[in-house]
DNA sequence: AACGGCCGGTGACAAAAGTCACCTGATGTC
DNA sequence: GACATCAGGTGACTTTTGTCACCGGCCGTT
């Protein structure tokens, strides 16, 4: 992977901007990347700026008051950072960790740009809507998903969305990571998931698990 | 309560509003009344309109696949319902419960009228972000209090939200509305509140309960 | 090769939550 | 007043989930 440079990104992930609003990107957003594991935002930090992803994933997770840890949705390439735009709009804090698990790059886009390029630029206008809106859809199927189901549903939910997100059969996540995500215990998901190995839904190994179907 | 009118409902209830959107807003809204315990907005509906509350407050749900409800929060006068915005704007359905608490008056924005109000009114671009805004802190609350509590807590936690947004100490619930508001059940909750009436934070009496504290 | 750390497996138990059956007392209706 | 309905209480039990203690294998480091 060649080192691409802001224009790079801006040109080949938001082909749907127009050129004016390209351009103006470019001249505006400072890049900032991050190896593979940094937290990328954590609770209590501030932000002053819109974060657009432009490579690697990014996991992000809701923090609860006694340090745990609840994994909510992964930010791909092209995506922007739903809770940044609004704690960058309001000043304020959030209880939010944003963990990098590739080398990940990001844009930021200063807040004192956004209402111009909200009112100038049509297609920002579209992003920052579409962005608000599959964001708030992706945490209410998260309620769905706990307030509607049992663990073992979670863990089939939260797999496949794995397998969606890094785009493979092969996942390569500790039962220990799983229990995290999902607030639960490394016991209760390695039983859970022989279960599941048993009804022929996955295959178990040391260090990754197999999605058949 | 006398029968106000639309633009009374702008007037005294979106002060913040420039005068030109007010006048904007008087021209094109639809008015429309729900009987207390009317559905304003079932799973499935499309939306055509961005909705305001004006009088009443509304409930909203969501609905998982078998029919059971989960309580997310209220809607007040003044506020805007963040999901019809986004379901209006992408045509999209969604599995969302509204249900009129008190008779309830609401306003209907078509969406035609919302890229050019974005555009043209700063105080309504303002209001947009901050019902997002706002909408998405909610949820996130309500992750927490079932990603990380037991039922004890969140039911702690729902009283307390009752009593904010019904501003009263008596609150009209029976137990079996509060179990189906968490998804839980009536025995539960009817033996977590006397835990809670032993814990002198509560007194419970036939079809209410008083808020101590 | 020896060590320690990480990963996963397992049995026994405890706590939380849901379910079932049944009861009591209040309330409203005819 | 008789009756049905509704709100709530209670005990016994099951299921789900979490916890504890401990084991064994794999792997990297020295």
């Amino acid at each position: 992977m060649t080192q691409n440079s802001i224009s790079d990104y801006i040109h080949e992930l938001f082909t749907q901007f127009e050129p004016a609003l390209k351009e103006k990107l470019i001249a505006h957003v400072t890049m900032k990347s991050f190896k593979a594991g940094e937290l990328l935002m954590q609770t209590g930090q501030y932000f002053r700026s819109t974060v657009l992803i432009v490579k690697g994933r990014v996991k992000l997770y809701r923090e609860g008051t006694d340090g745990d840890e609840f994994f909510m949705y992964y930010l791909e390439p092209g995506d922007a950072c739903a809770l940044s735009m609004i704690c960058a709009a309001k000043q304020e804090s959030s209880k939010i960790m944003g963990k990098a698990i590739d080398d990940s790059t990001i844009l930021m886009v200063p807040i004192a740009l956004m209402d111009e390029l909200m009112k100038l630029y049509p297609s920002w206008y579209y992003f920052v809507m579409e962005t608000y809106r599959s964001r708030f859809e992706e945490l209410l199927l998260v309620i769905d998903s706990i307030a509607f189901n049992g663990l073992d549903e979670r863990l089939g939910f939260y797999l496949k969305k794995q397998g969606e997100h890094l785009n493979a059969k092969q996942l390569n996540l500790t039962h220990q990571e799983i229990a995290t995500d999902l607030n639960s215990s490394r016991e209760v998901i390695s039983r859970l998931l022989k279960k599941m190995e048993q009804r022929g839904e996955i295959r178990l190994y040391r260090n990754y698990i197999e999605l058949l179907n």
